[in-house]
DNA sequence: AAGACCTACTACTCATCGTAGTAGATACTA
DNA sequence: TAGTATCTACTACGATGAGTAGTAGGTCTT
């Protein structure tokens, strides 16, 4: 995912839930980079095209909205990377991935295995 | 990481400890490929400037070898996709990952947590 | 010296992404 | 109703990364 489609996410992750945003929204929400209304277009498109977003016409717009949250991504990303691995290895890189976490993260990490059990 | 690259360093961490893999070698062990011994070349010596193999001058030829362990540059990675998040949502994102991660995964953190305390 | 082997350099192609213009449809407005 | 604003659709261009590989020129072995 590219640094722009990144931002574009973002905007849109920050919605309230049910909310649905139109490209001029996004624009202006990014208008410190001084980006064309079309290229924030452009990235919404594709944006839509990998199903990261989803679009809905509302008269002669669209309105957009995510389709998987920031949270889910991460984790799938995550767990694509893992995969990619061979199965008898995948312990190691969890204790590597475990060893070099920050504190916040090993909690985090703690408290969802708890709440498994 | 390309596809190409990825199949390369998967020769290379296939290696034993200490051991050095030539241009020769890698291409040879990508043969089902039909691949020209150029190509595997130029691969290995991007993967080189980009510093995920070490490359080390032997007579008139390279001698190749990765910088990181496989398990490594998979927890790095992960790592890395985890903190495009702000601090606060990183945790619902670890949830969801361990939420959706097989048993055997589970085990290996839980193994992993253990060993740290 | 001839042939094999190896690197260095160069190059072509394709996909992705940032970026944005133009055209054409629709809607609002004076 | 004619003009203006607003949107999407389509197209495009440059940069970068990656797959692919050819050529040139050095070195080593017969």
């Amino acid at each position: 995912m590219g640094e722009l489609e990144q931002a574009v996410m973002n905007t849109l992750w920050g919605l309230d839930d049910e909310q649905w945003a139109t490209v001029r929204e996004v624009h202006e929400s990014l208008s410190d980079r001084r980006l064309a209304y079309t290229t924030v277009m452009t990235v919404m498109d594709r944006l839509a095209r990998k199903e990261y977003v989803e679009q809905q016409r509302e008269g002669r717009a669209y309105r957009y909205r995510p389709r998987v949250s920031r949270a889910d991504l991460t984790a799938e990303l995550m767990r694509e990377t893992l995969s990619d691995m061979a199965a008898e290895e995948r312990g190691s890189a969890l204790v590597s991935f475990v060893a070099d976490a920050d504190e916040a993260d090993i909690a985090a990490l703690r408290r969802a295995l708890g709440e498994l059990a």
